[in-house]
DNA sequence: GCAAAGATTTGCT
DNA sequence: GCAAATCTTTGCC
């Protein structure tokens, strides 16, 4: 399913649940649907992190489909990527924003560490701390940056393989949306036509967590 | 070696 | 609505 060519396996991955077991009281089971999605090729997409080829960064998008891809974006915030098409062929599919469904709780404590780790002063973690307390289960992780976050996923994962059943991360089957909306990607302006108005975003229309950004749609 | 820019989020004007 | 925060990666000299 993932082997297949990378837009069909992105929107294959919409509706399938992405798990992190608990392995303690500090780390607790969450369950997450995957909403939306994006999709990135190799060197024919402007887009893509191996547009320049195999770099040691990119390394893993030419494995096998299933493996994680987790890279720093702006310095700051991790992305989680699931490794697609065929073995030898570079590709990755970018979840950016999960629907809760376990573990709303430890999410919003994994959100909580995160942004204490960044504040800098006590008034701006303070103010962080009620805003995210004061978020619907179902804003947790409708964000790249933010489904790292309140899963407790960092680069370390890079290359761990998401079909394990016996992954502490993994990717389980769940139900496809009924309806598949889809847009050009976000935060690529970079990218020369016909890469940047390649409509490979994908997503659940239907669920509240999907991101806002400036080229999706208003809820 | 160096400089530039980034698959984002947050807070303030 | 705009810009800062923050550090790794990559192209190029």
């Amino acid at each position: 399913l993932l082997a297949a060519p990378v837009d069909a396996a992105a929107r294959a991955l919409l509706g399938t649940l992405l798990v992190v077991d608990g392995d303690g009281p500090g780390r607790r089971r969450r369950v997450g649907r995957i909403v939306e999605v994006e999709a990135y090729s190799g060197q024919d997409d402007a887009a893509s992190h191996a547009r320049f080829g195999r770099t040691a960064r990119n390394g893993v998008m030419f494995g096998p489909p299933g493996l994680a891809y987790v890279y720093l974006v702006y310095g700051m915030h991790e992305c989680l990527n699931v490794v697609c098409d065929a073995d030898g062929r570079a590709a990755a599919v970018l979840v950016r924003a999960v629907e809760p469904i376990e573990g709303a709780a430890e999410m919003r404590t994994a959100r909580l560490a995160v942004a204490g780790r960044r504040a800098r002063s006590a008034e701006t973690l303070a103010r962080a701390e009620r805003r995210i307390a004061a978020l619907p289960d179902a804003r947790l992780a409708s964000g790249p940056g933010l489904v790292t976050a309140a899963f407790g996923i960092d680069r370390t994962l890079t290359g761990a393989d998401l079909l394990d059943p016996a992954a502490g991360l993994r990717l389980e089957h769940g139900d496809p949306p009924a309806e598949v909306m889809t847009t050009p990607r976000v935060g690529i302006d970079y990218a020369s036509e016909p890469s940047r108005s390649r409509t490979w975003r994908f997503l659940d229309l239907a669920s509240p967590s999907i991101s806002i950004r400036p080229a999706s749609p208003r809820r």
